[in-house]
Parts: structure tokens; C-alpha cells; sequence
DNA sequence: TAGCCGATCCCCT
DNA sequence: GGGGATCGGCTAA
């Protein structure tokens, strides 16, 4: 079997609609799926009603951080998305912005992704059409985040992209701002922490590292990137230089099979942030 | 630096 | 009851 990794316009629009009217339904059956409600002290986050004329689609309305990407940008199909994280369409890679209770801003370049296509991805949990409880993010309209527990004590976070079932998972970040408190987050939450100071390249060079560090937990599972005052995108400060990205087998999901092989990982070339470095698939990205 | 392996517990069948 | 989108310590090369 076949897969087409870079669905056209077509595939965009048809495919939409759908996860939209799901998302409906969430909202209306869930309390968790009404996540991002502010609170009474809070102002409305609603979609805005027009964009300024300089604002790119892409940003949120003007009751949102300034540079919150918003809504638009995560309605595109999973490799697409995983590709727009490190920002192989918009020129820069994305930072992500973790705000903690005190006001700390915590911040990280993705550098490094992961595609996970819905149904027919026998490595997604969505596999099969499943639907559960746990899983129920993937298929909450785009941008909304999948945050599960794996092995018992670590967070992934995913952030849900068009089509159902369908999401990309975040696996490493460039720290760029409050290294230190992610470093107090990680010796904190890391098992057998032996008080030995990480490296600011252990912080996070795992899906479970970043989420350490940016002090993400199942508090965030549902909630939506594009509207949330405690974890949003924004876009990075242009690089020193242009990036290649490198399309690699996806990582510890020895059990899916043909689809386990299928390039599905994302990263930058020679990024030192990154966790796993494929050679033979640098080989063949293009300069 | 790479490979091996145990920890640990949620979630699904 | 068993598997798992990980991590980090330990060991060998």
C-alpha cells in the first residue's frame, strides 16, 4: 500500500469540515472539551471577528498574545503541520511558549516532529478508527493538544492537525528562554535524578523531556494552542541560517509494521536539539 | 558513543 | 492482564 505524504488543496478542504463538526459534538458533550473557557478573571478568546490588515492568517485575533499563531495554522494535514512546526513553509521554525502561574515564559525552537495520519496509521492510537476516552484530542478540531501518559510516568504532547484521528507529536525543542527553570523542572520531575546539572541539550531532546521542562502535564490534554493563555505557538526570530528537513522512520513504534518504516519524523539537519539523528535518511534530504 | 535493560503504571482489550 | 509514540543508568567498545 501506498500513502501520499503531501495531500493537495483538495485533500485540505474536504477533510475540514468533518473534524469541525466533531468538534462541535466535543463541546457540547464534554466539560474537559470547553478546556480553554477562561476563567471569570480571564478575558474572552473567542475567534476573532476580522484580522488587522499587517496580521497574518495565521495569527490569533487581537485578545490573544500578539504572536500566538492561531487557528488557521494547525487546519493543514499532519505532514504538512509536522513540516510547518519546523518551518519548512513559513521560512522559521516555531517556538513554543509555556507561561507558568508565576508569569515565567518558557520557550523552545521545535525542532523535531512527528506525523501521525489517523485510522489507517497502524502507530497512531487513533489506529483502526479507535476512539477513546484517552485519545479523544487527536480528533478535537486542530490545535488542540493530545497530552497522554506513556509508560506510566512520562507526558507526550501532540497537537491535533486536519483529519480525523490524525496529529503531530512534538519530540524536541531548542531552548531559547528560561533555561534554567527548565533545568529546575527536569532534575524536579526526572526519575533517579542524581543532582548532576543537565546539559542544556538534555532539556529537551525527548517528547517526554519538553514536557518536563515546560512543566506540561494531563492538565493540558485538550486544551487549544491557538487560544490558550499557558502554552501557545508563536512564530521564531529568523535563524542565521536556512535549515534542511530531514523525513525519518518514526521512533519506538517497532510494532507498527510497513508503517513504521514510513518517513514520518521530521527534524533539522544538524540541529544538535534534536533526540534520535537518522544518517542514512540525511543522506537523502535535499540541500 | 552505542546498546542494553529496568523502572512504573495508565489504558485498552 | 499485558503492552507501551520514554528515560536514564550502566557497561562495553
Amino acid at each position: 500500500m501506498t500513502v501520499d505524504f503531501t495531500p493537495g488543496p483538495e485533500t485540505l478542504s474536504c477533510r475540514t469540515g468533518q473534524k469541525r463538526q466533531r468538534v462541535l459534538e466535543a463541546d457540547r458533550e464534554s466539560p474537559q472539551g470547553r478546556a480553554q473557557t477562561p476563567s471569570p478573571g480571564e478575558p474572552c478568546l473567542g475567534p476573532p471577528a476580522t484580522l488587522g490588515p499587517r496580521r497574518s492568517i495565521y495569527f490569533s485575533g487581537p485578545k490573544s498574545h500578539s504572536a500566538q499563531l492561531g487557528s488557521d495554522f494547525f487546519d493543514q494535514p499532519a505532514v504538512a503541520l509536522a513540516r510547518a512546526f519546523l518551518g519548512q513553509q513559513t521560512d522559521c521554525p516555531q517556538v513554543l511558549v509555556r507561561r507558568l502561574d508565576d508569569g515565567t515564559e518558557l520557550r523552545g525552537r521545535i525542532v523535531e516532529t512527528e506525523a501521525y495520519l489517523g485510522p489507517e496509521d497502524e502507530a497512531a492510537h487513533s489506529r483502526g478508527g479507535r476512539q477513546t476516552p484517552r485519545n479523544r484530542g487527536m480528533f478535537m478540531k486542530p490545535g488542540t493538544l493530545y497530552v497522554y501518559i506513556i509508560y506510566g510516568m512520562y507526558f507526550c504532547l501532540n497537537v491535533s492537525s486536519q483529519g480525523d484521528g490524525a496529529c503531530v507529536l512534538l519530540r524536541a525543542l531548542e531552548p531559547l528562554g528560561g533555561l534554567e527553570t527548565m533545568r529546575q523542572l527536569r532534575s524536579t520531575l526526572r526519575k533517579g535524578a542524581t543532582g548532576r546539572a543537565l546539559k542544556d541539550r538534555e532539556l529537551c531532546s525527548g517528547p517526554s523531556k519538553l514536557c518536563q521542562a515546560l512543566a506540561i502535564d494531563k492538565s493540558f490534554d485538550q486544551r487549544d494552542l491557538a487560544e490558550d493563555r499557558a502554552v501557545w505557538l508563536e512564530r521564531s526570530p529568523p535563524g542565521p541560517s536556512e535549515s534542511v528537513v530531514v523525513a525519518a522512520a518514526r521512533v519506538g513504534i517497532g510494532h507498527a509494521g510497513e508503517w513504521a518504516r514510513k518517513p514520518l519524523r521530521f527534524y533539522l539537519r544538524g540541529s544538535p536539539w534534536v533526540s534520535v539523528v537518522d544518517r542514512a535518511a540525511e543522506q537523502n534530504a535535499q540541500a
